[in-house]
DNA sequence: GAGGACGAGGTTATCGATAACATCCCGGCA
DNA sequence: TGCCGGGATGTTATCGATAACCTCGTCCTC
């Protein structure tokens, strides 16, 4: 007979189950998840019960009892930026292979929305938790805290995790890529980003930036993208180009909090028949798939967005299972020198 | 006293919260879930314990009992393709607003996969499940089916949905796309897109665009894009446009399946010093904003991502809550013709 | 041949909340 | 005055699985 016949759902349980195959509830669940320790002649007998029934687990009633949900929650900033999708990627990877699931919200850049979820979420009693950066509200470092949880915050570093912290350093970044244009031969550069008090990872690269600029006996100065939504956007670097490219006295580079804008500046320019690097030289931040294939490719920085979340999600999956680990781990970055700066 | 005292997990329960504020369990439980039926007197004395107490929910527990997860699952191809990206926040805003939460993952294209997350996702229980296309394996099918929750298909149209369908005619768009580049001029038109076994979406676009230009007497090419990992990337847009250059007689112009090859195409043509649209047009499919801010941008077709998801999510919604949405949305789509075809 | 170690499987008692039903109390009306 | 209706709250019985504990053989060792 069919194993999905019409049924009302949920409707084989355990029970049924057991007594389909003669044995009782205990060691049908002991076939399902430790299969070992049953005997095969028994096994096999669960299993084709299992496949007639097309009995699927009810996860719920197996989380409260065995207080384990199998669930981790990410909350990221946005989705829609490459960037964290890529990070969002690698814990669905590392999670997946474990039996694990991820439920995930965007806190759209504002910590106060962030503890509304994060409060939301805990009562899904998750065996774990995934934050973007370190700026989050006492309110959700206190439930985090009191939760019990493993929590490991992403894409910076901090001295003061509210537990464990996987990321690279924004500021060694900002410093490093103004070394680089500097040793180019640039010396009027200017920073671009979002404001500052919104976005504290992109806040890190300008401080970088102006340790640089200050070491090389430069000023430092700060352009502020006008994108509404804090979204990064290719668009807000168009107009940031319309307007430096006419300051005067002359300035030799931008640099970008991020490679969206970045590559806009370059087609503003492109526009606008201004020579890049010639005339107005470009850097971003991110080593997104555009900044490689932009013509000129543009200079940038590579930032391991991918193994951040796999790293955070195999954290979390070692500290469950009794382990250990190290509570910061610095995945480090690149700078990527090309023809853009 | 503080809210957030340490406490061992999940310390504080319902009965807790109910023995504080010298009611019953069920009282507080009312008080959560119904406020507007409980004396404000009451109330006000639940509200108290619970703050007191940092009691959060077990949503778990409620879950098991009510046989209501407040869950929706979500499956998509991918996240780092910015689009479903918008997809799934569409999803996220309209199920935050109803206390609904997301539970997400990707199925990197193959159905294969798509059907074990689903078997592993039902056991969840969730209230609903919105997936991305129509294409599915007869086992995910059934599953799904037999369920008995609300399902969605998004991103394409079918005649013989799984259970409810929001999406638009890609058939259609390829179709209008191809004769808008007919309309200007152009004649001899190749269609880029990934091996057709793989992604339904782009077949249809490559179907619309024969129908075109068999309706104009002119012969349809596909060229097959060789992303190895069926992620669409410029990377391989640039290789098409490196050899479909070089094709003789030679090519008036290239539809791609995605705005990312499309724009890996222009920026191969500006290296080679190919004029774009004079020498080479390019259109995409998508409009993200790369094609937007391309120089020169690309013509492309606008889709509505971010309001797929929200009617999805809607959907479920309104079914969950009794009613009955029409079974079929097309949302449609835009022509944006811009300055590379 | 007794002791016991171990493998296989069963029993029992929850996990924390909520649906369904029961109770109590008070005001209004005949 | 007595009865009824309904708002406010309490009681009871699960939802479906699993941790912890227990039983029963079997086979090995000294």
């Amino acid at each position: 007979m069919a194993p999905s016949q019409a049924m009302p759902p949920g409707t084989a349980r355990l029970a049924d189950v057991a007594r389909a195959a003669g044995v009782s509830a205990m060691t049908v669940s002991r076939v399902l998840r430790m299969p070992g320790r049953v005997a095969p002649a028994t096994r096999a007998r669960v299993e084709e019960a299992v496949r007639a029934l097309g009995y699927v687990p009810n996860l719920v009633a197996g989380a409260l009892k065995s207080q384990r949900s199998r669930i981790v929650v990410a909350i990221v900033p946005t989705l829609t930026s490459a960037i964290f999708a890529e990070t969002v990627e690698g814990m669905t990877e590392v999670l997946r292979e474990q039996g694990y699931q991820l439920l995930l919200a965007n806190s759209g850049y504002a910590p106060e929305t962030e503890e509304s979820l994060v409060t939301a979420f805990l009562g899904r009693r998750p065996d774990g938790m995934i934050l973007t950066g370190t700026q989050h509200t006492p309110g959700a470092r206190a439930q985090l805290r009191g939760a019990g949880i493993p929590v490991v915050e992403t894409w910076e570093l901090t001295k003061d995790p509210i537990d464990m912290n996987v990321g690279f350093s924004n500021r060694a970044a900002g410093r490093r890529l103004t070394e680089a244009l500097l040793a180019r031969g640039h010396r009027r550069i200017v920073f671009a980003g979002v404001d500052p008090a919104f976005e504290l990872r992109s806040r890190r690269r300008a401080q970088g930036y102006r340790e640089a600029m200050r070491a090389a006996g430069l000023a430092p100065a700060f352009h502020r993208l006008d994108d509404a939504d804090r979204g990064l956007t290719m668009r807000s670097g168009a107009r940031a180009a319309a307007a430096l490219t006419a300051a005067r006295p002359r300035i030799d580079a931008v640099i970008f909090s991020n490679d969206f804008p970045a590559f806009g500046a370059l087609s503003e320019c492109a526009r606008r028949g201004i020579a890049v690097p010639g005339a107005f030289a470009i850097a971003g931040f991110g080593d997104f798939e555009v900044a490689r294939e932009a013509h000129p490719a543009i200079t940038t920085v590579r930032v391991p967005g991918r193994e951040m979340g796999r790293r955070a999600a195999e954290m979390i999956l070692e500290r469950i299972a009794g382990g250990a680990p190290g509570p910061r781990v610095d995945l480090g970055f690149e700078i990527v020198l090309r023809d853009s700066a």
